[in-house]
DNA sequence: CGAATACTTGAGTGGGGTCAACGCAAGTGG
DNA sequence: CCACTTGCGTTGACCCCACTCAAGTATTCG
């Protein structure tokens, strides 16, 4: 949890008693097998979670039978808060590789929002940053043109994981084969193939074995169009004041 | 303020107390010119707010030039509350026809919450659902059939609109253009004229003059493929106990 | 070592994009 | 009242990006 701790840290203090309650709350460890289902779709949600370790996938089967992938948690992510108030899941969530989560029931969520509102507003700023990246991902499957699709995940997973600490320079593990890349872009598997051929060509990645090297930076992110501001990352530009000021709430 | 009311009173009903601090909260109005911007994308966030007529949408301009239109807050819908922790904005909201809106600032909006949670969570519900509409949109222009996009916003739109009350039996008020259809489904306007002309010539719409009708809802939900899942909507086959008992928070 | 999975490559095709022109209605101003 | 403009919708011609089908090649795994 020290991960999530140092997370939310970046955008306030916390103070000792906050970090308890927040590691008392997500009290229970799950650990799962590569492919794992952790909730289906239609299924009523009955827990907010953190990824600690591993990758995790949203997706949906279309009616054309089509699979659709719609966000990537990342270890530090919390997910399933975007659910926690609601019936049931609109969408699955799956395991790529092994992963550990931790997760807290919804009364749990409810009693730190309601004791702890600071804490509780850090934990739903995580959630808007990840609801701020659905939107990117509508505009990378809709408008965006299609090399430059590729390109841009890569940009984006390679500044999440650089954001937690998961990337060597510029490389790191990249557990998607080339039919979940095209189905979280929009793109048939055959196409990613032969995009990801021509970024080889380019020398802007090398990818194999599940680790992504990126081999000129610049580059790629100028055939992306990648603008992290949407990624809402803690930067040394923003405003000198606390986001979350103790006496705001 | 009262479609607002009753909307929220759907999942657990308002005490007068709760009502009175919702009025309070978002105290101030604002009329939007067409197309006027409310705010634009890299403006930091000042407000929360509902709308009370009208339609807006949020969209981002790619580095490729093009627009994409990244969602459509309807009247009764709570927005921003999705960049109310946020630094900037990562995109623009703007008013299609002349609209209004009700606005409170962040202070009001933490106040709310601190001292009336389960008010809170109701609005944060609200904005969990529009969440799960940017998912279905990541669908919608990602590995969803062409013909099939068109026909899945129209089931969309009718049926948040029908939600609030706004509609005339199968007709509504539908003021975009084929260049916003385009720029909302990831199409070009001139695909979506073509488009728009076979679903007119099966006779499953008729659209003009900022009309729609639709005249076979049946076949025009199979075309698409639409299931309303992911609006959340109350629904008689969902748990009988309220969603938000009083004691949970 | 076979079986399964993932990746690669080629050939053929069509959906959807772009460009360009034109129709039509609603302003606008002389 | 008419000439001009502006915005939106419609239509045709052309073409390319990306999909599908199909076959072949690693690579991993029981």
């Amino acid at each position: 949890m020290d991960l999530v701790v140092e997370k939310l840290s970046r955008h306030a203090a916390l103070s000792p008693t906050e970090i308890r309650v927040l590691k008392e709350a997500f009290d229970t460890r799950r650990v799962l097998e590569p492919g794992e289902t952790l909730i289906a779709e239609r299924e009523p949600p009955r827990f907010v979670g953190v990824l600690l370790e591993g990758m995790l996938r949203r997706e949906k089967i279309l009616s054309s039978g089509h699979r659709q992938i719609l966000g990537l948690p990342l270890p530090g992510d919390v997910f399933d808060l975007h659910g926690f108030l609601l019936e049931r899941m609109d969408h699955s969530i799956i395991a790529f590789p092994r992963s550990v989560v931790a997760l807290a029931p919804h009364s749990a969520v409810l009693e730190l929002n309601r004791d702890h509102p600071r804490l509780g507003a850090l934990l739903w700023r995580d959630g808007l940053v990840e609801n701020a990246i659905f939107r990117e991902w509508i505009a990378n499957c809709g408008h965006r043109p299609g090399p430059s699709r590729l390109a841009h995940l890569i940009c984006e997973i390679y500044t999440r994981l650089a954001q937690v600490g998961l990337t060597d320079g510029l490389s790191f593990a990249f557990p998607l084969s080339q039919a979940d890349l095209g189905d979280a872009i929009g793109q048939s598997a055959i196409h990613v193939n032969r995009t990801l051929q021509r970024l080889r060509g380019e020398n802007l990645i090398r990818f194999i074995g599940g680790r992504m090297d990126i081999l000129d930076w610049e580059a790629l992110r100028a055939a992306a169009g990648f603008d992290p501001l949407y990624l809402h990352l803690v930067s040394t530009d923003r405003p000198t004041e606390a986001l979350l000021p103790l006496e705001a709430v």
